[in-house]
DNA sequence: TTACAATAGTTAGCACAACAACTATTACTA
DNA sequence: TAGTAATAGTTGTTGTGCTAACTATTGTAA
C-alpha cells in the first residue's frame, strides 16, 4: 500500500511504537503513569514554579488537557499547585519530594530508550534528522 | 529547556501541527471529518473489501478502535460493512460513492499539506529523513 | 473610575488510544 | 468428532486531544 512510504505515516508509525514501549517500561518499573503524564511530570521537575499557561507551551498541549494531566499528577501526589502571589488567577506547579523521586527513577529509562531509537544511526544522519524536523515546524507554522 | 531538543519532541511537535493544519484544512473544505477518520477511510477506499483487521494492520491502530472510526464512517454514509461470504466473522469494507468523492475531494489538499511540510527540504535530505525513520521503527520493534 | 478587553484556569462534550473482557465463528488436535 | 485454541469483531472504561463556553481576575482606555 503506497501510504505506507509517505513520511507522516512513517513518523506516525514511530511515534506510536515509541510510545507504547514507554508504557512498557513504566509498567515494568512498576510506576503507574502515563507517557503524557510523564512528560508533564519532567516538565514541571524541570521547571518548578511555572504557570499552568507556561506548562502548556512547553508540553504543546491545550489548557483543558493540561488542567486534567495536572490533575492526574496532584491525585498521585507528585505535583501540587500553589496560589500566585503576584496574580490570583495563577497557580505556580512544584513537584513533591514523591514526584522528585519518580522523575529519577524514571529518567534512565527515558533515555535509555530514546537511545534505543537511534542506536545505528550515524552521527551525521541524526543532525539532518533533526534538521528536518524543524524544517517540518517551520513549515508548519502559521 | 533541555526537552525542545529531543527528537521525539520535535516529532510529537511537528506531528501535531500537521494534524492541525489538516483538520484546519478540511474545515475550510466544509467536509466534516477528523483526520483518524481521513486515514481510514483513505485505506478502505485504497483496498476496497479490506476486512478491519486489515485496516487495523494500515492504520496501525488496535480494533476497538477501528470498530468505532468505522463506525462514525459508516454513519456519515461514507463507507459500509458487507458480511464476508467464506467467514461470517469477517466484514468487508467498501467506499459508497460519496465516500469516493470525499477522497477526491480531499486528497489533493492532504498531498498539499504534505508537500508544505518538506518544502524546502532537499532530496538527499528527505532520503535521509525516511531512512531514520525506518530505522526507529526498526529499533523499536520486538 | 468605569467599562471593556485580555488572560488563567476549569468544565462539558465528542472523538481517539490503549487495555480488558466479551460473543460468535472458525481452526486445530487428541 | 468432541473439545479447545485461535481469530474477528464489539463493548466498556480510563485517559488524552480539541473545541466551545464559562468564571474569576487583571489590564487598558475612555
Amino acid at each position: 500500500m503506497e501510504i505506507e512510504q509517505a513520511y507522516p505515516y512513517l513518523m506516525e508509525r514511530a511515534m506510536r511504537q515509541m510510545r507504547m514501549i514507554s508504557q512498557q517500561a513504566f509498567l515494568q518499573a512498576d510506576v503507574d503513569i502515563t507517557v503524557e503524564q510523564w512528560v508533564v511530570l519532567y516538565i514541571i521537575h524541570d521547571g518548578q514554579g511555572l504557570s499552568q499557561v507556561e506548562i502548556t507551551e512547553f508540553a504543546f498541549k491545550d489548557a483543558p488537557t493540561v488542567t486534567r494531566i495536572i490533575d492526574n499528577l496532584v491525585k498521585k501526589g507528585w505535583v501540587y499547585r500553589q496560589m500566585s502571589s503576584e496574580d490570583r488567577r495563577k497557580f505556580e506547579i512544584y513537584t513533591t519530594n514523591e514526584g522528585k523521586t519518580m522523575v529519577k527513577k524514571l529518567l534512565p529509562t527515558v533515555m535509555a530508550i530514546r537511545e534505543q531509537g537511534i542506536a545505528n544511526v550515524s552521527e551525521s544522519d541524526l543532525r539532518v534528522f533533526k534538521r528536518v524536523l524543524g524544517r517540518l515546524i517551520e513549515n508548519f507554522e502559521r
